[in-house]
DNA sequence: TAGATTGTTAATCGATTAACAATC
DNA sequence: TAGATTGTTAATCGATTAACAATC
């Protein structure tokens, strides 16, 4: 596997793998650079270049092969098999991951639900039963977990994040609205709507 | 206001704005390029060339006042005043952003739902009533909307997109997992958590 | 004043695009 | 074969960073 690929480069693969997918549900079999590229609204030459970071998957005069590619592309993201998330927070957000139905089919599985109102620990939802924060190091260790999404509030957010490094998380996807501090080994990768909202705003003139 | 700033640092004022608006809470008055940098983990270089393509906000030798360049961003973003939003879909996720507390308190109003399933039509989440989509033309033109968010199936998304579009609708926030074709003067941004859960997922070798 | 920080210019760095030989 | 498209190199473009005069 290359070193050193650049992380704009890997953060569009994931574009590619769901138009291919959507292509190959179409019934497509075959497409080029500059089919996907019009899909996805992007040059057919940024396509290639990114590609021959990994590898040669296509032929000459033709094309690519929607399934092969698809299974190349999932294989250097590791979305070939799958991953364990836990969700901590379980407000309006946190209920809506833990019942949105996307997650379980593009690999990633849900696992365990962490609260820290002792209300809401040990009632079910959805599937899961809701466990305190205490637990977490358990369960991250026990079920070795790497990935982990938050959905408590600001406040909050960076305490989380400190025990979900602590017990060996790796990935954090963040919904709270704040910057996180995390050590280099650990990614982060950060959603908040009105941030997109605002940036869409400025154009509204 | 100068026309041709890059879309890359329209992105970023959000951030600078969130990032602000926190020292602002914890009661801190002054701050520079330096310590903005810090907390967002960019250069004091990139912020000071951010800034300078819309003028002068601070001062040598001192930095900047927290609570003026706070305002000064807010209103080149346009976010200093109040933006009405409808939102598409109602499942899990539509009811979450119905929901979410963190709109309001940053100016987008949610104004109504809509939702194509007649056995939802009619019934209130949260403070508002679901009307079909049928309405959407009337309630865009009555209330002035210009933007919208898109909780429905993938399948459904460019259609809903369509009719926004032709509602006069310029601005979409898109949840579901599919790239939307609309006119020039339209601006889209995609939230799809797994694009970014695959993002990070390439990293955990 | 001495120290600090801005706003801006120029240099560097990196990403995108254009172009084309190779070849299916 | 003729036409099409890849993979790759070189050129272009744009964004980031370094450096510093101005000045608070």
């Amino acid at each position: 596997m290359p070193r050193d690929v650049p992380d704009i480069v890997i953060g569009r693969l994931p574009l590619y793998l769901r138009a291919l997918k959507r292509m190959e549900q179409d019934g497509i079999e075959i497409t080029s650079s500059h089919e996907l590229g019009r899909h996805l609204g992007i040059s057919s030459a940024q396509i290639r270049k990114d590609l021959s970071h990994f590898g040669e998957f296509g032929k000459q005069g033709t094309g690519y092969n929607i399934s092969y590619l698809r299974e190349q592309i999932a294989r250097i993201l590791q979305v070939d098999r799958g991953w364990k998330v836990i969700v901590v927070g379980t407000g309006n957000l946190g209920r809506a991951l833990a019942q949105y139905r996307g997650f379980q089919p593009r690999g990633y599985h849900i696992t365990a639900l962490f609260d820290n109102d002792p209300e809401i620990v040990g009632q079910r939802i959805g599937d899961f039963e809701v466990f305190p924060p205490e637990k977490i190091a358990d369960v991250v260790r026990g079920e070795d977990i790497k990935i982990a999404m938050i959905a408590v509030p600001a406040s909050e957010a960076q305490g989380v994040t400190d025990q979900l490094v602590e017990a060996g998380v790796c990935a954090i996807l963040n919904y709270a609205p704040i910057n996180l501090a995390v050590p280099e080994h650990v990614h982060v990768q950060y959603i908040d709507p009105v941030i997109h909202l605002q940036h869409m705003t400025y154009y509204l003139r």
